[in-house]
DNA sequence: GTCTATATAACGATAGAC
DNA sequence: GTCTATCGTTATATAGAC
């Protein structure tokens, strides 16, 4: 299993540092040498699987990116009723976020750098996402049973809720005293909360 | 006013430059040569006015920091009915962050690195405000006029829908083909949009 | 106070032995 | 496939002339 043939779990072992360094630090913040030491192998490893910094970070974030986007862009294609909807992805992020700390803060601050061809990523499941949750949210203001709201506005408004607090983390600490155990016990409280505070506002 | 002395107008530029500079790259994503090249002077002046890159930086972060921070404080702290302080903190962040498009991610993805000196500068304030809007959802809902809610969920919330939208843009972009006068307008909706909202929520 | 030139260190990447 | 040693660049920082 050593030598003589590529080490698929040294590979690995490698993509998982990359990953843990890369969204705690960003992609300028990141060092090759601390990624070695991470992934407890030589530096030079990691250009004999990957060749440059530049495109093992772009596994990494192109994996984040997706990991972001599409089970969000899935569920909201779906034709679940609208408070199903929005009982799942408050869930699903919440789930996801609590064990992927850096995720959404890594994936927001390194797309300044590339913000055009991330457009292409999410171009296609957009569209779906987009018209059937428009076509809902018609039809609940045609029915009389929730008020005229544009499909971009309460999507902001659903995952503002939802991703904020995890990008403030560390203030909230500050702020409020929050010790680890506190800050999940508030984002599974959430869970039910802002669903909740959506429905409520959506209501005439 | 050259020479002799101390030239207090390139001491400025260097500091403008900074700012720019660091807002959009980061600490580590930053050089000192395109902050020397933004500010019109060479790069040994950096070094002349502020000794280091370390140094610089923080003068722009603490800045910063206390933008972000203190106005919302301040809002807090104060006697106004909760309904106005809704409509101040809202319209104050809009038209802040409208000017200042890079400043809440700089602020919140340079946290990490100092997660614990930045404590100290809002333990002052921090108490005031939020002794002072725990006092006032307490007796509304002892009015009946809110329901009971927690000072830090009200706070998390309201900064939530107002800050993330900021945050996001460069993907908003992306989802919702927005363009900049888009976002601008939605920005401004949101001063009325998002204070209904809130006030909704609160409504038993 | 401002510049040019240069020292010094850090980092990404490659060569070559095993 | 993995390591050590090293090259080449780029960045921060300083020395010294003006």
């Amino acid at each position: 299993m050593i030598n003589q043939t590529d080490n698929i779990e040294t590979e690995e072992k490698v993509l998982d540092a990359a990953r843990d360094i890369f969204q705690e630090k960003g992609f300028s913040g990141a060092r090759m040498d601390d990624i070695a030491k991470a992934a407890g192998v030589n530096k030079a490893l990691l250009h004999y699987y990957y060749r440059s910094k530049a495109n093992l970070f772009d596994r990494v974030f192109k994996e984040a990116f997706s990991q972001f986007f599409e089970k969000v862009m899935g569920v909201l294609s779906g034709d679940l009723p609208l408070d199903v909807k929005i009982y799942k992805i408050v869930d699903m992020y919440s789930s996801m976020l609590l064990h992927n700390k850096h995720l959404p803060l890594f994936v927001l601050s390194e797309i300044r750098e590339n913000p055009d061809h991330l457009i292409e990523m999410i171009k296609d499941k957009r569209k779906d996402a987009l018209n059937n949750l428009e076509q809902q949210l018609q039809e609940g203001y045609e029915n009389g049973s929730i008020i005229k709201i544009s499909a971009s506005e309460f999507f902001i408004n659903l995952v503002s809720l939802t991703v904020f607090p995890f990008l403030t983390r560390p203030i909230l600490k500050g702020i409020f005293e929050q010790d680890e155990r506190d800050f999940e016990k508030m984002i599974n409280d959430r869970r039910k909360s802002v669903p909740n505070m959506i429905i409520k506002m959506l209501r005439p």
